[in-house]
DNA sequence: TCTTGCTACAGCGTCGAGTG
DNA sequence: CACTCGACGCTGTAGCAAGA
């Protein structure tokens, strides 16, 4: 048994006492690396302490040595029985030059954008585990469904089969960290069987419910029909883990029934291009609330769009609530310096760009000849065209239509039609009704990732796989689309409306039971 | 009543990579 | 090389509670 990061040796500790519980009778061997010298001094005194108590059980050989597990001149072994580990967890922008050198060099051809230095620790630990091996540990969750990790999970399928997948939905079980964890156990030989689902949500009790429940699970031994659907867990057999390289990320069993329902429903991506927003890289100089662009002389306001922020959204309603500084609009005059900052928008530079000049330009990719432009101003915002808009984190009512494309989406997203170029003010009010139906947040759990403690994430790589009708079928009943329109119009303009017709109305879209509903709600 | 601590929540900025 | 896209991973802070 080895743990390439085992600092005190608590993993290699506990399986001591588990062979002890379980009255192994053969031979173990445990090996343990820490690049921390005070922790390797711990693990030994704690396993020559704990190897004294059992092992008249059985005999227990233990080498735990100081090291680098990902220096090179240390060569990892490739007949181990169980890897059990807690890899260091260091994301790509943490790193320094050195780190991610090592990184990409570890990775070789599996390296890819901005992969998580545990993702080296993984996927030496895939490639050193026995025929008959197991390899668990704890990860951060864009293993799971992270680009950066889409060829390491692919690497690892191709040799060996997942085992269990858990996602624990609280980002504070570790003190002194905020992250999402991630429990992945898989084996060595592939045997076809399907993997575990256990999912928890976002309060810090469910974790440790899931956690009571496998065990209770494990014990009385594994059977697809035993399924575990609490309030906040769940934990069950998912015949797709093991041929899924998009996600393996774990949802709740309801979330997960309903989206293999929908399996074979259009999607978001077929009918929708979508397109993040601007990123200003220093909003404080570059966004201006409502009131602020008012008192600014006449002449320099158009040189400000309206944006999409989260308070620019509230139940499907659209409100210019904030301006962004987009100067790059076809029918305005070029601003290509600081002369021509002072000639057109003296007040604005002197007020909001100056003061902040040393910020400005200490963003990366900034020159002094670039300071005050948005770090991305998004080329497709430049000309207005009607759109779909969502924020970056949300729920249904999220999204808006923008039928004037006057807004220039900054913390949030565009949606386009893929198939047109015209995007009609029916098509789009129809596809606001649908998305602020409360219907929408079963789908958006089935597909998406809880950011801080609820909302959902909005990004695309999520979003778009979300099942949803596609109004743009010839075969589409057009009293339906008059009705969503209809609906549509009142929602956008914050006018009453029928919520039971519309919820009606969505779940025969989707060709489900009306009382599918309260049989989903998550 | 003022200060400090804590919890809940909402975005932000950097950068790898693709395109022409 | 210039330009553009979207992924990624936590950080900042308002507002309330507890303590002085």
């Amino acid at each position: 048994m080895f743990d390439p990061a085992c600092g005190s040796g608590v993993f290699l500790k506990e399986v001591l006492r588990q062979l002890s519980l379980k009255n192994y009778q053969g031979k173990v061997r445990l090996e343990g690396w820490d690049i921390s010298p005070a922790a390797i001094d711990m693990a030994r005194f704690i396993l020559l302490y704990e190897k004294d108590q059992i092992s008249s059980k059985f005999s227990i050989d233990v080498e735990i040595c100081h090291r680098d597990s990902l220096d090179r001149t240390h060569q990892w072994s490739n007949d181990v029985d169980i890897i059990l580990m807690n890899p260091p967890f260091l994301s790509w922008n943490h790193m320094n030059k050195k780190q991610r050198e090592l990184v990409k060099e570890s990775l070789g051809d599996l390296m890819q954008k901005t992969p998580d230095l545990s993702s080296v620790f993984l996927w030496k630990g895939v490639k050193s585990i026995s025929s008959k091996g197991v390899i668990a540990c704890i990860l951060p969750t864009s293993i799971l469904d992270a680009q950066s990790h889409l060829k390491i999970r692919e690497s690892i399928l191709a040799q060996i089969d997942l085992y269990l997948v858990g996602k624990l939905g609280n980002d504070l079980l570790f003190s002194n960290a905020e992250i999402y964890t991630t429990i992945l156990v898989a084996q060595s030989p592939k045997n076809n069987k399907f993997a575990l689902s256990l999912w928890a949500d976002h309060k810090l009790e469910s974790s440790s419910a899931v956690l009571r429940a496998l065990r209770r699970y494990n014990y009385y031994g594994r059977d697809p029909f035993n399924v575990v659907d609490q309030n906040g867990f769940s934990i069950y057999e998912n015949p797709s883990l093991n041929d899924n390289l998009i996600s393996w990320s774990p949802r709740s069993y309801k979330a997960f029934n309903l989206l293999r329902q929908l399996e074979k429903f259009s999607k978001v991506k077929d009918i929708f291009k979508i397109r993040q927003g601007v990123l200003t890289g220093f909003k404080a100089a570059f966004l201006l609330s409502k009131e602020t662009i008012e008192a600014l002389p006449k002449k320099e306001r158009k040189f400000f769009r309206p944006a999409i922020v989260t308070e620019s959204i509230s139940n499907s309603h659209l409100l210019d609530v904030s301006y962004v500084f987009y100067p790059n609009s076809k029918d305005l005059p070029k601003i290509d310096s600081e002369n021509d900052l002072d000639k057109y928008v003296e007040a604005y530079y002197q007020t909001y760009l100056l003061p902040n000049k040393s910020k400005l330009i200490s963003r990366s990719r900034k020159s002094e000849n670039t300071w005050w432009t948005l770090n991305e101003y998004r080329a497709w915002q430049v000309d207005r065209k009607p759109k779909l808009v969502s924020t970056c984190f949300g729920k249904a009512g999220s999204f808006a239509w923008d039928g004037s494309g006057d807004y220039v989406a900054v913390q949030g997203y565009a949606w386009f039609l893929k198939k047109s170029n015209i995007f009609s003010e029916k098509l789009g009010l129809a596809y606001t009704a649908i998305l602020s139906c409360p219907f929408i947040n079963n789908l958006l759990a089935s597909v998406s990732n809880h950011v801080g403690r609820g909302q959902l994430d909005l990004s695309i790589r999520y979003i778009e796989n979300m099942p949803i009708p596609d109004l743009t079928a010839s075969n589409l009943d057009l009293d339906t689309l008059e009705s969503l329109y209809k609906i549509g119009g009142l929602i956008s303009s914050g006018e009453d409306f029928d919520d039971r017709a519309l919820n009606e109305l969505v779940l025969s879209l989707y060709q489900l039971q009306s009382n599918t509903i309260s049989l989903l709600e998550l």
